[in-house]
DNA sequence: TGACGCCGTCCGAAATATCGGACACTCATT
DNA sequence: AATGAGTGTCCGATATTTCGGACGGCGTCA
């Protein structure tokens, strides 16, 4: 693995599009918001140094931005060595988003519903960039409990939810939209991209989609859409069974989802027909 | 040799407080501080034109931050008048926040269990800055909830948990600590700062504090110290009850409130002994 | 119709925040 | 002891960002 130091930061040619970092001396607040998306796909605490490590920024510059951060209590030092890690006042901007999103706290109700009526692991999820975000989720009951972290990017083929999510899309788009990369599935075999499309295409006649043995081999998943005001699939209701449970009691869970997903929805009636 | 941080340059005499910046220049990432704490003060979507009134900054640097900002989705457009309030963003942030303090996290299934041991409204309170503020709720059961908003900030000596929390402060550091006005009740009456100085120092003796008719004439309000690793009350549990509940249920519900408390405290023992 | 209040965008100029580098320090490892 | 890798701080210079103001729209009210 080659080192990458401050150096990295004359590499003209062979940065394709995002975070395009040329010869650039960047605003404070765009290396803060770097900074703390960061900190999200780590998830762990990390010191100023590491940070600008990984940011091909000045380290001076993130002490800077890192020591504004902390007095907010955005970020708060964690450790000895340090590290900080996301802050109390994270904790409020949060809540007071939830307070203003009826969206999402309503599917939340309906999350404590589904995991009550069927003890299984379920979620809220959703499109973040081109890739696959669980909102919410409520854990499965029992001794082994399936369960994934809030906030976790992951690649939209992996997932049932990937399938409802894009829905909105044409085949071209979809080609598009993902990288190629992420047909890639975790046990390292590549997932035909026509597949996808295909399952694309059934879950938006179907309604909802039903994957299995693709981000793991013992999980059955499924997922409904939750619908916006433009009839696009802005969230998904999802529920993780374990793949040996019976046929019975995946249609049962099949219908529950539905109909939550269908009282959340917007589009009342039927206009993925259209 | 004299220290010379990046304060003291403009040491006028004219820096009244916070808040209100006279001519200066402001960083890009004070500004965008700024603007969400603004925003988590007054809950509620704003437009960059008003955002700027209330910061006293400039209309198109606001117009610059805010759009940033939506881009990271942090914020998000609301309603059709260009207003704005917290994103998506902000929610995973504040989830990963909570996923990294154990504390917050382990309080929370304590509220859990009490809201389902007593069915009333059950909180975990901390300070922030001199206000006390609601960290996480769970609405009591019943026809008419006695709730309160998370992240809200309240004066102190509204509450019993503000009693429970400055433990750690002699008499003149909480006369110093906290603004004159917040002395001022809401339904208009000041509260003598003697009194409340003798109810933290009993709250220290006890262990925890009862109060009614300060925040709100029809609660009775208990609140016990999480204490920290420095014996320090970094955290509360704090329940709402109806102001004519008996005796009784009062005194079964400390119980379960110093229970929990003492589970989920660093400092075991009686270190307020010391 | 005109005056007013908003929103959103654009611009040049000047104040300054970012940057690179240097320093002192600690802690392991050699 | 010497080396290396890390943290945390400070400083001057310059490329840049903030700022103030102007502009064109839109809607409302008188």
């Amino acid at each position: 693995m080659p080192r990458r130091t401050g150096q990295d930061r004359e590499v003209d040619v062979s940065r394709p599009s995002t975070s395009s970092s040329s010869i650039d001396r960047q605003r404070g607040i765009d290396r803060a918001i770097g900074l703390l998306e960061l900190l999200l796909v780590r998830r762990q605490p990390m010191s100023a140094g590491e940070i600008a490590r990984h940011l091909g920024a000045p380290r001076s510059t993130v002490y800077e931005i890192v020591k504004r951060l902390t007095d907010a209590r955005m970020l708060e030092p964690v450790g000895s060595g340090g590290q900080v890690f996301f802050g109390r006042t994270m904790h409020l901007f949060g809540a007071a988003y939830l307070e203003g999103d009826a969206g999402l706290r309503r599917a939340g109700e309906a999350l404590d519903a589904l995991s009550a009526e069927t003890g299984a692991t379920v979620q809220c999820c959703a499109l973040r960039g081109n890739k696959y975000v669980v909102l919410d989720s409520r854990d499965g009951t029992g001794i082994f409990h399936i369960t994934s972290d809030v906030g976790v990017e992951v690649p939209l083929p992996w997932t049932a939810s990937g399938r409802v999510l894009l829905g909105h899309l044409s085949d071209g788009e979809i080609r598009s939209f993902i990288p190629p990369e992420d047909f890639r599935l975790p046990d390292g075999s590549a997932l035909p991209v026509q597949r996808f499309l295909d399952d694309v295409a059934q879950a938006r006649r179907d309604g909802f989609s039903e994957t299995t043995g693709l981000a793991s081999s013992f999980t059955w998943c499924q997922a409904v859409p939750i619908l916006g005001r433009e009839g696009r699939a802005d969230l998904t209701l999802c529920i993780v069974l374990p793949v040996d449970s019976d046929a019975m009691q995946r249609k049962r869970c099949l219908s529950l989802l539905v109909a939550h997903a269908r009282r959340l929805g917007h589009a009342g009636g039927d206009r993925r027909i259209a």
